[in-house]
DNA sequence: CCTTACTGACAC
DNA sequence: TGTCAGTAAGGA
């Protein structure tokens, strides 16, 4: 008797065995398709992982399928392999990791195919002729058919003022015919480009040849300063795989998928180029995604999510801006896209780029290692020279509005000079919190160990981690005092000081704030690039995926939150923010200067990152992780649970820490920190620990944290917590 | 008396 | 994790 034995979307690490449904024809069924099964008091799709002839359950407890989804499994054979493997390693159940590699529709069971977009057309043979007189609509109706060939939608005749119930009329009448739209392949015979390649420099030149050398697989880590080009080497490698037949996979961080990137691709190749975004609905994406899968998009550009898109073709995948920590999903199934695309390339046997003018420590160490082929891009196109640095103590100094007097003279110079300047500023809001003048009370938020932030417009307080708001107290919760003052900066409070300061030039603020609305970031990009004078003041959204070119001034405000952070990967963080930030300033034609505010102008760290240049930090950086034993040198997981009691959630790590350690299983080598409450204890109501576990061996570190699902999944204590399991976690919070 | 909160069991 | 059933707690 055969069984159907599935991977089921469920948190449940184990694999469910089904009664085949009736009339199936198991020589047929491939694993990989989907099967829509009963499964508790619901429906599921789940994933065929194998038609078996034992299973361990009795079998009066089977139920049979209800229905065989597929013919072909929706995800070829690497991505089941990489989606498998992904579960393996992030510790993440199988059911649901395969179900994450699926477009959401195919996890709903909708059928794997193309939206069925129904068109009309005329009849072969239809005539106009074959109307009367009398019948004017319809005679409109049939010429704008015979007008569209291709076929037209309902909608577009709609639009063309025509009238569709008549449709019907002219179908019964055989003059008129629907059909199925299908996206087709484009003609081959077409150039590939729709505009020529730049000429590459030397360097460049080096990168796309190793790029493109030899077929098979292959990681190289692209290396290059602002403004060298790293986009023109993707291009022209991209060019090269384009000609040979093959597909482009590029995944950019969420923040980087503007317009602005699309737009290059889309001007240079004359091909179905792709882009999964997340304003895309569901069948869009699906749509897309089959695309993809049958090889008429030729180049996909896409998030995180996208390294599980299918290719038919596959010639090669690149990480765009690899050490954007939007690469590793932070909830659910933590996967790291890029670590994951490095896998996929290999399973695939095609190369991965992963760019960025600012590599993460972990992939300098592979370089260093020679894991991946390093290449560098040193030189700037044209004439373009680096921005110049200069770190502004302002210890002692007054500020104003987070402004210091020396800073403001060179903002003015600049202005005057008729050129932008750009103020980076990593708080939202007017101001990080409100105080009370008498009696130092500060407004706390009531879910969270956090002070909620003052809002201006619209005028109230905000938590920024469980996003609940209130109104701002006119009086002291503590003392009644009417004194309350906003205390610190946010980038609302520096907006408003600017336009005081700068009546005569406009201040653009740019932050989720101001960019909620639909085409806001358009509207305020097209501004700025009219080139006019004018003060941009921003938070990350500033630094990341655009240009400006008539930047010439970067004024960075709090330079030095990040450099004492609890995180040991702080110091990373800042100087690569630091450095993307300083990209955005001149090009070409205007050299550009960063203007850093900071208390600790003589930081060896700061000093080294803009004396020395990126490498020379974060060289010393991963000197630092050597001795200090830490990723990449030593591999990392992170345990976190949260609870509505306070202790509960650091009593359930300590008993797993207990009963693991009691172990006699256990492998040798492993480190265990904590469990500690969390760096911020109470989050949105909950209270949280974590229990971190380090070793330098892998394979001893994957197999206790096997072991410790094992014996969560037995533990009925942890269905009073949420916890989670952070392979690789890019952030110790 | 009724609503709400919590707990435990179960999922082929 | 989603659902359901059972029960305990607490308010008007």
């Amino acid at each position: 008797m055969p069984y159907l034995r599935l991977a089921i979307p469920s948190p449940l690490r184990r694999l469910f065995d089904y009664l085949p449904p009736a009339q199936c024809d198991l020589t047929e069924l491939k694993p990989g398709v989907r099967v829509l099964v009963p499964f508790g008091r619901r429906e599921v799709t789940g994933i065929l992982l194998e038609v078996t002839e034992t299973t361990e359950v009795p079998v009066n407890k089977l139920k049979p399928a209800i229905s065989i989804l597929d013919q072909q499994p929706p995800l070829p054979e690497t991505l089941l392999k990489l989606a498998r493997w992904a579960g393996n390693y992030y510790q993440h159940p199988l059911g649901d990791a395969l179900s994450q590699a699926l477009p959401v529709l195919l996890r709903k069971g909708e059928p794997c195919e193309y939206a069925h977009q129904h068109l009309w057309r005329a009849a072969k043979d239809a005539s106009i002729d074959a109307l009367g007189r009398s019948a004017a609509r319809q005679r409109e109706l049939l010429q704008l058919l015979l007008d569209h060939p291709q076929g037209i939608s309902t909608d577009a005749i709609r639009a063309e003022g025509g009238q569709t119930p008549l449709l019907k009329k002219l179908e019964e009448k055989q003059l008129a015919e629907s059909f199925i739209h299908k996206p087709d392949h484009q003609s081959h015979n077409n150039n590939p480009l729709h505009e020529a390649p730049l000429t590459l420099n030397q360097e460049q030149q080096k990168a796309v040849d190793s790029i493109i050398d030899k077929s098979g697989f292959a990681a190289h880590l692209l290396q290059g300063v602002t403004g060298s080009g790293k986009t023109e080497v993707y291009l022209q490698a991209i060019e090269h795989f384009i000609r040979a037949g093959k597909q482009a996979l590029i995944l950019v961080p969420e923040i980087g998928l503007t317009p602005q990137t699309v737009a290059r691709f889309k001007a240079r190749f004359n091909l179905q180029v792709v882009v999964l975004h997340s304003n895309l609905t569901d069948r869009q994406r699906l749509d897309a995604w089959l695309q993809a899968k049958e090889g008429i998009a030729r180049i996909i550009i896409g998030t995180r999510s996208a390294i599980f898109t299918p290719m038919l073709h596959p010639g090669v995948i690149f990480i765009d801006e690899e050490h954007d920590t939007s690469f590793k999903q932070q909830e659910g199934f933590r996967y790291s896209a890029r670590d994951l695309a490095v896998m996929r390339a290999n399973y695939e046997k095609i190369p991965v780029v992963m760019g960025t003018a600012t590599p993460s420590i972990e992939s300098l160490h592979n370089a260093k290692q020679g894991r991946y082929n390093w290449l560098k891009l040193n030189q700037r196109a044209g004439n373009a020279r680096p921005p110049q640095f200069e770190l502004l103590d302002i210890k002692q100094l007054p500020l104003q509005d987070g402004l210091s007097t020396p800073l403001l003279q060179q903002i003015r110079s600049h202005l005057e000079q008729g050129t932008q300047v750009l103020i980076f500023l990593n708080r939202r809001g007017f101001a990080p919190t409100l105080m009370c003048h008498d009696c130092g009370w500060l407004a706390d938020c009531r879910r969270c160990d956090a002070h909620m932030t003052l809002h201006r417009k619209p005028f109230h307080l905000h938590c920024h981690h469980c996003d609940s708001q209130r109104p701002v107290p006119t009086q002291c919760d503590s003392c009644g005092s009417t004194e309350l003052k906003p205390v610190g900066a946010g980038t609302e409070r520096t907006e408003e000081a600017l336009k005081k300061l700068f009546p005569k030039f406009p201040i653009i603020r740019v932050d989720r704030d101001t960019t909620q609305r639909k085409h806001a970031m358009q509207q305020i990009m097209d501004r700025v690039h009219q080139g006019n004078p004018c003060i941009l003041v921003g938070t990350q959204m500033l630094a990341k995926g655009h240009h400006f070119p008539k930047v010439t001034l970067v004024a960075i405000l709090n330079a030095d939150s990040g450099l004492f952070s609890a995180d040991f990967r702080g110091m990373e963080r800042t100087a690569q923010l630091i450095l993307q930030v300083a990209g955005r300033a001149g090009r070409a034609e205007h050299p550009g200067k960063v203007v850093m505010q900071t208390h600790h102008a003589d930081h060896p760290v700061i000093n080294s990152l803009v004396n020395e240049g990126y490498e020379a930090f974060a060289d010393q950086e991963l000197n630092q992780r050597h001795g200090a034993q830490l990723p990449p040198l030593i591999h990392c997981a992170m345990l976190r649970a949260e609870a509505n009691h306070q202790g509960r959630a650091e009593r359930f790590l300590a008993n797993l820490r207990n009963m693991l350690q009691e172990d006699i299983l256990q492998p040798d080598g492993i480190q265990w920190l904590g469990p500690l409450p969390s760096p911020m204890e109470k989050r949105a109501g909950q209270f949280r620990a974590q229990l971190v576990l380090q070793s330098a061996n892998r394979k001893a570190l994957h197999l206790q944290l096997q072991s410790l699902t094992r014996i969560i999944d037995a533990d009925p204590e942890s269905r009073k917590v949420r916890w989670s399991i952070d392979v690789d976690p890019v952030d110790m919070f």
